[in-house]
DNA sequence: CTCCCGATAT
DNA sequence: ATATCAGGAG
């Protein structure tokens, strides 16, 4: 089952984030930003972000009111001004201005929970360590059948189960994709789904 | 569970 | 008009 959707999901769409970025460092920021929010929109506005400051030095070196202004027009920009800044601060006095590698460093981070710490770690680095599954994630696996849990945290869980390890980033990139595009929240295109024969929610 | 927060789809 | 959007912290 899970097999066939992710061959099914690969013809259709790539193994990689909609969100622009050149560095990991890049990633980090963009991943923050994109709580609450569409990728267009964070990559409209990193464009510009990353022409000014887009090292953990220059900013951490910023002032707030600097990096407030430049991505005011995002959702909590005032909260994720507050944690990239942070952010950057502990990766160039505690991390040698590097991006750690491991989810619990990841998690620490202020701004980082849990799936963008999955998130940043495969697509940065190719580490599978867990499945990054946000709301898009979460509601695909539910109507797929794969997954009952309401909370992100114990889909995740079920999920590990159901997925091979070495898919596991793979496997939540793709599902996002589909989810944004075709399994929409509201009104989903179930005729241009590719997975509409094993779908268990659409004979409903 | 509430707050953070603005843009856009409906 | 208002519901929702690639969440996380307190």
């Amino acid at each position: 089952m899970v097999e066939e959707i992710i061959k099914r999901l690969e013809k259709v769409f790539p193994d990689k984030l909609e969100l622009n970025f050149s560095t990991p460092f890049e990633l980090v920021v963009a991943v923050v930003l994109s709580a609450q929010e569409r990728d267009a929109k964070v990559n409209e506005i990193t464009k510009e972000l990353f022409k000014k400051f887009n090292t953990p030095q220059q900013f951490a070196n910023a002032s707030l009111e600097e990096i407030e202004k430049e991505i005011s027009s995002i959702s909590f920009y005032r909260k994720k001004a507050e944690y990239i800044k942070q952010i950057s601060q502990i990766l160039v006095e505690k991390h040698g201005g590097e991006v750690p590698k491991s989810i619990e460093e990841l998690e620490k981070l202020p701004g980082i929970g849990r799936k963008s710490a999955n998130m940043i770690l495969y697509n940065a680095f190719g580490i599978n360590e867990g499945i990054a599954v946000d709301r898009h994630v979460l509601r695909v696996s539910q109507r797929l059948g794969l997954t009952k849990q309401q909370k992100p945290e114990k889909a995740e869980q079920e999920l590990m189960k159901l997925v091979p390890k070495a898919q596991w980033g793979k496997f939540s990139n793709l599902l996002i994709l589909l989810g944004r595009y075709i399994c929409t929240a509201q009104k989903p295109k179930h005729s241009e789904c590719p997975l509409y024969d094993l779908c268990p929610s659409i004979e409903l």
